[in-house]
RNA sequence: GGUCCGGUGGCAGAGUGGUGAUGCAGCGGACUGCAAAUCCGCGAAUGUGGGUUCGAUUCCCGCCCGGACCUCCA
């Protein structure tokens, strides 16, 4: 059996991942915030986790991937009062519109979907049991989860409370007890999406979705909980305090996976900046897949500088591998030890990747084997899914190429370099690159 | 201010207590009418000052630099 090693940011330390059910790993990942199309950041926690779930399945039998979508939110409903859109209609076509763009990028669905509002029951269940349990306050028709009464607050994220109360930027709400409680149901006026309870008509903070979720989808204790960086404090934090204090004695998640963030160009996304692309614009401008790669490119715990070179240079890379593939047929193959071995070192893509080229390489020299396994390989990453003839040639009406090239040959045959060149420059300077080669000229999208 | 992460060749980016992957770019060569692709070869890096050690890029401390987070941003 291959062993997986994951970094745990519950233990700060690489680790061997043994799952609490061999037969079945369980996976909840913190999916979008449903009110704007996904940009280029949001895409990297996507890809990542797919290619992790990707990993479990072929390590183990089954594999159960909960990735949620939010879609009860104050951004949400700001949205809707500046555009006078529904709000049931924004987070309808917003999570078509993700769903629409990871899948352009490969990213298989995960096999739970749940949405915050229709979770609302166990929701409230978790409120009354941290109620009961005094882990919980009503106040003023809001209630409030209290950190005081969960002494490890902060132990996950690394740090003490008085700290946070430090740095805390925001005035204390006067219906809490101390600064740090942070809500788990607030009230909605008419006008807001809301739902009967307890503590009146309301809706739920954003911490308890998850907790809410991924109890009911994978239940008390689980195996790996992922997402974002920024999600550690107070996010997941948050989700800790209150899933352990609703079940004491369960394990809640045993391993935390994060995505270090992405920067545009070496900044942070910002709209003011203008490097703050959807994954929409990007994809209008370079091939799926070495977008994919981009990704890819930089281990998930390192901070990625997506860039249009990144793109340009996955983009070379898969070149090179489509290239290896279309030159020597694949047979059938396992994925080559090189490369699982580098993904279960905690997901070493980088890893990964030198060691496709060194697959590449031979399978470039026409070993059949190498260039299966470099098709195994990149099967397993999401990479490598199209032909090598429509990678390199797909698309439109390639006639008039046909007839470019038939010509130039007819030119070079009659040793008219100059004409044949100039109609290589043409065909250049439309993005179609030749190249002569014994069995005759081929042709590809530059 | 607090917490955390990181600084590796021109660029991207792994790894490692003992000759520092991989790719791109560059240089030389083969092939080509010339290119492209492919192949062969070459040069090129561990921020800084200490410490531990036979030996440190790797472990520890200081400094400098960069980044993230600090109550709802993946």
């Amino acid at each position: 059996m291959t062993v997986l090693f994951l970094h745990n940011t519950l233990t700060r330390r690489r680790e061997v991942f043994v799952p609490l059910d061999p037969r079945h790993v369980r996976v909840y990942v913190c999916g979008p915030t449903v009110y704007d199309l996904a940009h280029i950041g949001n895409a990297r926690p996507a890809v990542v986790f797919d290619v992790l779930v990707r990993l479990l399945r072929r390590l183990y039998p089954r594999v159960t991937y909960v990735r949620n979508i939010t879609d009860v939110d104050d951004k949400i409903n700001a949205r809707a009062a500046a555009t006078g859109e529904p709000i049931a209609a924004i987070t309808a076509r917003t999570a078509a519109d993700y769903h629409a763009d990871i899948a352009a990028l490969g990213v298989l669905p995960p096999d739970v979907e749940p949405r915050a509002t229709q979770h609302i029951a166990e929701i409230i269940t978790i409120i009354e049991r941290l109620i009961a349990s005094g882990h919980a306050y009503a106040a003023q028709g809001h209630v409030l989860f209290s950190v005081p009464s969960y002494p490890a607050y902060g132990q996950f994220s690394g740090r003490s409370p008085d700290e946070l109360l430090a740095g805390a930027r925001v005035d204390v709400a006067p219906y809490k007890r101390d600064a740090g409680d942070f809500v788990l149901w607030k009230p909605s006026p008419p006008d807001l999406p809301g739902w009967d309870s307890p503590w009146g008509r309301g809706r739920p903070g954003w911490h308890i979705e998850c907790s809410a979720m991924s109890w009911k989808h994978l239940g008390e204790s689980f195996d790996i909980h992922g997402g974002g960086a920024d999600l550690i404090f107070p996010h997941h934090e948050n989700e800790i305090a209150q899933s352990l204090s609703a079940f004491p004695g369960s394990r809640f998640a045993r391993y935390w996976v994060h995505n270090e963030m992405l920067n545009v160009d070496g900044a942070k996304l910002s709209k003011s900046l203008g490097n703050f692309f959807t994954i929409r614009d990007v994809l209008a401008k370079a091939p799926a897949e070495a977008i994919r790669m981009a990704l890819l490119r930089a281990h998930y715990r390192s901070v990625l500088d997506y860039s249009d070179a990144a793109v340009a240079a996955s983009r070379a890379d898969l070149d090179r591998f489509y290239r290896a593939v279309e030159r020597t047929s694949p047979v059938e193959a396992e994925i080559p030890a090189a490369v699982l071995d580098a993904l279960c070192d905690d997901l070493n893509t980088p890893a990964a990747f030198a060691a496709m080229h060194t697959l590449a390489d031979r399978a470039m020299a026409g070993d059949a084997g190498a260039s299966g396994g470099l098709l195994a390989a990149g099967k397993l990453l999401g990479l490598l899914g199209s032909a090598p003839e429509a990678w390199f040639r797909g698309g439109e009406d390639a006639g008039w190429i046909e007839a470019a090239i038939a010509e130039r040959l007819a030119a070079r045959k009659a040793r008219d370099f100059a004409r044949a060149d100039a109609i290589r420059a043409d065909l250049a300077s439309k993005g179609v690159a030749l190249e002569d080669g014994p069995a005759g000229t081929t042709w590809r999208r530059a």
